[in-house]
DNA sequence: CAAAAGTAATAGTATTACTATCAATATAGT
DNA sequence: ACTATATTGATAGTAATACTATTACTTTTG
């Protein structure tokens, strides 16, 4: 039902899985591999089939931990915010009010997220690919609507939400705070996308770049 | 092979299609129906048996005129971005450079899309509301790369940078006109997208505020 | 009016996503 | 050690989808 980190636990929607994957040796290994064939080959590429062959068990096994890919992917996803909401929140809290506070938040938005302290192994780097290439996925689908009812993209809103609020920090007069937030968040992992794909279509094919360009952009938005 | 828009074509890839729509009767009803299914429905209870279905052909007649529905949805992608590239061109090559020319560009990128010159009939309003919610379909696949290389992409890549283009005339010192460019396009689809789907994630829900949004971003971000 | 092109009708294949069933194995409690 | 229970493996099968192939009918064109 949960990840502990430290002392920490990012809960993620049990009813993502029919059976939490961190209960047993099998279901780590569905998540550890899934993780490594999404990221090696995408995941329209990828099935419960070929992860079964992975790991050597079995397409029905898989099937009694997760109703589908698409869950996958959604436990997944939750796992990332999950984490990401922890270093943000690990990073942001302690600091004052202010630009320094909002591109710390930003930094660690794009920063790997840190998996040593997971219940079990999961590489950051690619969890991080996964979202970057696969996040719009997880979302521009037909069961949205009843999905989010569900609360499956909450851990997500949430993180956008205290970014939200980070920024108002920062400008309390400002109206878009919201819209800015999700342009951010959003925006970063198109121009990783973009940096990929569609090289000239983004100035920012390092972490660096992204980090200058939005501590520009928002350092000129957000005065006073 | 192109759309006449009085005597201005858009010049669509011919391989996105095996046999040109415009060319018959059939084919105009499949671009027509597809709009009206797609946006009704979205692309994902879309295929090529509903269609004949509903335009009282076959299956087999419409695989004719487009390899797969993705090839369609790319087709449907480039018809939008070309008339939004005619546009963005007719209402802003006789001005001056500077922000007042810049916010009519990115007025223009949200405006519904001109139809009416059109060698057929298609309803601008459906086909930018497909654009806004599918089109990340289009690019976020499997071939990206190799459909990149064959240029199916080719007209939206030209309108971003037309607009990074005007974005430099402003202010000629700024480093990132692509990545900027490239988040306010992107951004305006998800932008549409999230206020009718995570409502609470943006601040725009409307194009005016959308606007005001962008205006404030832009003129601040490109302050000399 | 004949040739050619375009379309319809029908059937069929391959793949994928998912379900059902039952046997084998491991684990836990007594 | 023995039984009940949970977990996994093995196998088969279903339904839907995306796409192909073939043939016949209809319309257009020279």
């Amino acid at each position: 039902m949960h990840h502990i980190l430290s002392n920490l636990r990012i809960d993620i929607n049990s009813s993502l899985f029919l059976k939490d994957p961190e209960s047993s040796p099998l279901g780590q290994k569905i998540i550890k591999s899934s993780i490594d064939l999404i990221d090696h080959h995408g995941i329209e590429d990828f099935n419960f089939k070929k992860l079964a062959l992975e790991i050597g068990s079995t397409e029905s096994s898989i099937y009694r931990y997760f109703e589908n890919k698409h869950r996958l992917l959604l436990y997944l996803s939750s796992l990332y915010w999950g984490i990401i909401e922890f270093q943000l929140v690990l990073q942001t809290n302690n600091l004052e009010p202010g630009m320094a506070k909002l591109m710390k938040a930003v930094e660690t938005l794009f920063a790997i997220p840190q998996t040593d302290k997971l219940s079990f192994s999961v590489e950051g780097k690619k969890l991080r690919h996964i979202l970057n290439a696969e996040f719009v996925k997880a979302y521009h689908n037909k069961h949205i609507d009843e999905q989010n009812k569900k609360g499956y993209f909450s851990i997500y809103k949430r993180v956008v939400l205290r970014l939200s609020d980070i920024i108002i920090e920062v400008n309390p007069e400002y109206k878009f705070s919201n819209s800015l937030s999700s342009l951010i968040i959003e925006g970063s992992m198109n121009q990783y996308f973009l940096s990929e794909h569609f090289h000239n279509l983004t100035d920012c094919h390092s972490e660096d770049n992204l980090y200058v360009f939005y501590k520009d952009l928002l350092t000129q938005t957000l005065k006073i």
